[in-house]
DNA sequence: CTGATGACGTGTG
DNA sequence: ACACACGCCATCA
């Protein structure tokens, strides 16, 4: 696995739980401009350790839903977690945004 | 090597 | 708020 990988994964493991990010912020703690495509890609390949579901898009957005095999889905294992998921929409997202740049600076 | 693809982000109209 | 185009960078055909 290259350094980029290790550095996503280290990264969404420290998402405290109840807590979301998004993979523009780790492509951007990463250095990346806009690794933000490399981070989803690299999530492809996560680990069932890696909490994925706790990264989303900017918008807040589920988009790895279909993505996401699972036991549960995606939404399920968000709304067990205390986030409220609307029209696979987090709902009061940038109140559990968790940005490694600025939280784990 | 070139082009296409992707769990995305930002800018513009 | 919505739609579209472009950028970004690693992997695959």
């Amino acid at each position: 696995m290259n350094h980029f990988f290790q550095d996503v994964y280290e990264v969404a493991k420290m998402i405290p739980r109840g807590k979301v990010t998004t993979y523009g912020a780790i492509g951007r703690y990463l250095g990346k401009k806009n690794g933000a495509r490399m981070v989803g890609w690299a999530m492809n390949g996560c680990p069932p350790e890696i909490p994925a579901h706790r990264v989303v898009n900017s918008k807040g957005e589920l988009s790895a839903r279909e993505n996401f095999h699972g036991p549960k889905s995606m939404q399920t294992l968000l709304e067990e977690e205390g986030h409220t998921i609307q029209r696979h929409k987090i709902q009061n997202f940038e109140r559990v945004l968790w940005l490694p740049e600025k939280e784990l600076l």
